[in-house]
DNA sequence: ATCCCCAGGGTAACCGATTACATTGCACAT
DNA sequence: ATGTGCAATGTAATCGGTTACCCTGGGGAT
C-alpha cells in the first residue's frame, strides 16, 4: 500500500540501509546524500512501519490502559493525561475499557498481549488479578492500583485513601458531625473494601459512630449513589453527613437528597472522593478528595519503566497522596436531627435501634 | 521476549505452517495434530504477534479515532462507544486528543500513519483539513464530521444541526420567547461557523430575533459558556433565552447566570446541545438537543468501511439528526424584562440601543 | 504391479524495517 | 607502487507470522 523503505532507496539511487540510516540519524551517511533522501521521503510523505521496526527490535512502542469505566470522569481524565505523557516519550496508547464486565477485562488483556504492548496500566483492580498473570507470563510490565499486591515486573500504585479519609472525617467532626453514613462501591470488590475500612477506621479513631444501615453499597456510579442515598435516608435515623466512595457516587446522593427535599448542607452533609470537573459544577459544590491526575499517571508510568528495566526485580509500591478540597455541601452539622418526614422536628440524632 | 509461533512448532514437532493453519482455521490439518497444539498454545500462553501478520497482510486492524476534547464527556462518550465498536469487530483503537491544538492533531495523524491504521474517524473538524491530506495519500480511509467536504477515501457524517436547531427555537417560541441569544464555539473553528448559521436561521425563519451583542464566542467548554453568558448578561439588554453551542457551555452560562442571581427558566431560559449526562444532574437540567451515540459510531465505521472497500469511488455524506429533550431549564418567557440589576422591573424588554 | 490422486504437512519466500558485516574507493604514509 | 585506514555505502540475515508450492506415502483404480 503505503511506500516503503525500499521504494525510497529506489528513488533515491541507494540502498534501503542508507535510507535507514538517513531515518535514524546515523552519522555516517554524507550530508549531500542524507539532504537528497530526507527530500525524497518529504516528497512521498514517507513514514517508516511501525509494525516493522517493532519486529526488529521487539518494542512495540505500545503502552495498555484499562480501565473499569470510562464515563467516569476521573478515569477519562486519567486516559488523556497518560495519552500526553505517552506522546511526549513518542509511544502509543492502546485504550481498553471493561465497562466492569470481566469478561471484557480478558479480552482486554487478550488484546494487549495480541499487539506486545510494552507496559499495562491496569487501573481496573476492581477484578479479580487472575487474568493479568498471563501478562507477567509474558514479560509485559504490568502496573496496577490499590491492587495491593506485587510481583516481579508488577508494580502497585496505592491512593492513601485512609488518610485522604482521615482527613475528610476530621474536617466533619471539626464541623460537629457526630453520626456519619458511607456509600461504597460495588460489593465484593477489592477497592471498595479498602475505602469501606478506611472509612471505619477514620470514624473509631476519632470516636465518631456509623451503624450497618448507614453503610451501604453502591457501584461508582451516580445511580448507585442515588439508591445508597435512598437506603440511608429510608432508616429510622439518619446521619448529619454522608460520605461517598467517589463523587459520582456523591452526586447521585445529592441528587436523592434534593428529591426528598433536604438541603444540603444545612440538613445533611454530602463529601465525595475524586473531584472531578463536575463536582465544581453540581449545586451545591461537593467537598471532595483529590487526587493529583499528573502524579498519578506519572507514578503509572514510571512503575512500568521500573518493570521494563529489569524484570526480575521486584515490583515497586508507590503512595499517592490526597487532599481534601472544602466546598459547600459539607457545613456544620444540624443541631437538630435529621430525621426523614419531620423536618421540623427538634430532637437530636437519637439511637432507636441498638 | 514471548513464545513465537516456531517456539510452538518446535514443541508440537512439527513446521510452523501447521501452527499456522491451526490458528486460522484452516482444514488442512489433522483433527488429532490440532488438538495436540492447540493444548501447546494453551500451556505457552501463546497469542500470535500482530505486528507480524500485519506486517504481512497489510491490515493493521488498528483504527484512529482523534478527538478535539477528551474531556469534554460527548467525546468520551464517542470514545467509549467507537472502541466497543472495534472490539465486536475484532479491532482495536489507538486514540488521540488534540485539545484544540493545531501542532498536537498534525502529531495525531503522524502517529496514524506510523502505525499504518486501516483508517481514521477524524472528529476533530475544528482543525484545518490540510493534514488529513496525507492520510488520503497513503490510502487511508477517513470520515470526518461536520467537514462538509469529501474526497475518494473520504466520507463525511454531518450532523442535522440546522434541524436540530429549528425544533429548538421552535420550542422556545412555543414558550414565549421572542429575543434569543447564543454562546457559539470558538471564532474560526468550522463547526462554530456552521453552528451560528443554523441558529441564525432558525431565528429568522421564526420571525425571532436576536442581536450582535447577544451572539458571543465560547470555546466549547464550560469557561467559555460562562464567559459567553457573562458578557451578554453585560448588555443594556437581555435576550429571555439563550441557547448554547454544546452543553459544557450551556452548563458554564447556568453557572454564571445563577452567580448573577438569576433564577432558570424563571428569569431566562438556557439550552444545550449534545445531551451529555451531566446535563440531566445539573439545576437544573438542561434541556438540550440530543444527538445517537451508537448511529453516529456506526456511521463512523460504515464511513471507513465504505472507503477500504474501494478506495477510489467518491466518498459518502451521511446525516445524522438531532432530537430535542425538553427538561427544566427552559420555561416560559417572563413577561417582564430580564433587564440585570433591576430584577424587579417590571418592563418589557425594551430596545435601548438601535 | 503400476499409476494416480490427494490428504497432510514441510519448505521457503515474503512483508518492512534494522544492523552486523562486507565491500569499495580514496587519501596518505612508506 | 603498495599497503593501511577509514568513511560511505551495499549485502543479507533477521524479527514472527502467512501461504504458494513442493514432497511424501497410502489407498483405490486398472
Amino acid at each position: 500500500m503505503s511506500v516503503s523503505i525500499h521504494e525510497i532507496a529506489r528513488l533515491a539511487g541507494v540502498s534501503s540501509a542508507t535510507v535507514s540510516r538517513v531515518i535514524n540519524g546515523s552519522s555516517r551517511v554524507t550530508p549531500e546524500t542524507t539532504r537528497r533522501i530526507q527530500r525524497i521521503i518529504q516528497d512521498c510523505n514517507f513514514v517508516p512501519n511501525r509494525s516493522a521496526v517493532h519486529l526488529k527490535h521487539g518494542k512495540s512502542q505500545i503502552y495498555g490502559m484499562i480501565v473499569p469505566d470510562l464515563t467516569n470522569p476521573f478515569f477519562m481524565e486519567m486516559v488523556k493525561i497518560f495519552e500526553e505523557l505517552l506522546v511526549e516519550n513518542e509511544l502509543e496508547l492502546l485504550l481498553a475499557n471493561t465497562d466492569f464486565h470481566s469478561t471484557r477485562m480478558q479480552r482486554s488483556i487478550h488484546r494487549m498481549l495480541l499487539r506486545r504492548v510494552d507496559g499495562v496500566a491496569f487501573l481496573a483492580s476492581e477484578h479479580e488479578a487472575g487474568p493479568l498473570e498471563s501478562l507477567v507470563k509474558n514479560r509485559i510490565p504490568v502496573v496496577t492500583t490499590d491492587h495491593y499486591r506485587t510481583a516481579p515486573g508488577m508494580s502497585d500504585i496505592v491512593v492513601d485513601f485512609r488518610n485522604g479519609m482521615a482527613q475528610l472525617i476530621l474536617h466533619l467532626r471539626d464541623l460537629g458531625h457526630r453520626t456519619i453514613g458511607f456509600i461504597g462501591g460495588s460489593d465484593g470488590l477489592a477497592t471498595s473494601r479498602i475505602r469501606r475500612e478506611s472509612f471505619l477506621d477514620a470514624i473509631v479513631k476519632l470516636g465518631l459512630s456509623s451503624r450497618d444501615g448507614w453503610i451501604v453499597a453502591g457501584d461508582y456510579r451516580i445511580g448507585g449513589g442515588a439508591a445508597g442515598m435512598e437506603a440511608i435516608l429510608g432508616q429510622d435515623e439518619i446521619p448529619t453527613a454522608v460520605v461517598a466512595a467517589n463523587d459520582l457516587t456523591a452526586i447521585g446522593a445529592l441528587r436523592t437528597a434534593h428529591q426528598k427535599g433536604l438541603r444540603i448542607p444545612d440538613d445533611i452533609s454530602v463529601a465525595g472522593c475524586d473531584d472531578i470537573e463536575m463536582s465544581d459544577i453540581v449545586y451545591p459544590p461537593l467537598t471532595t478528595l483529590r487526587i493529583s491526575r499528573r502524579q498519578y499517571a506519572q507514578m503509572l508510568f514510571d512503575g512500568l519503566q521500573w518493570g521494563a528495566e529489569d524484570f526480575t526485580r521486584p515490583g515497586k509500591v508507590l503512595s499517592l497522596p490526597m487532599k481534601i478540597v472544602v466546598r459547600e455541601s459539607t457545613g456544620l452539622a444540624p443541631r437538630r436531627g435529621g430525621r426523614r418526614n419531620s423536618p421540623g422536628n427538634g430532637a437530636s440524632v437519637t439511637r432507636k435501634s441498638r
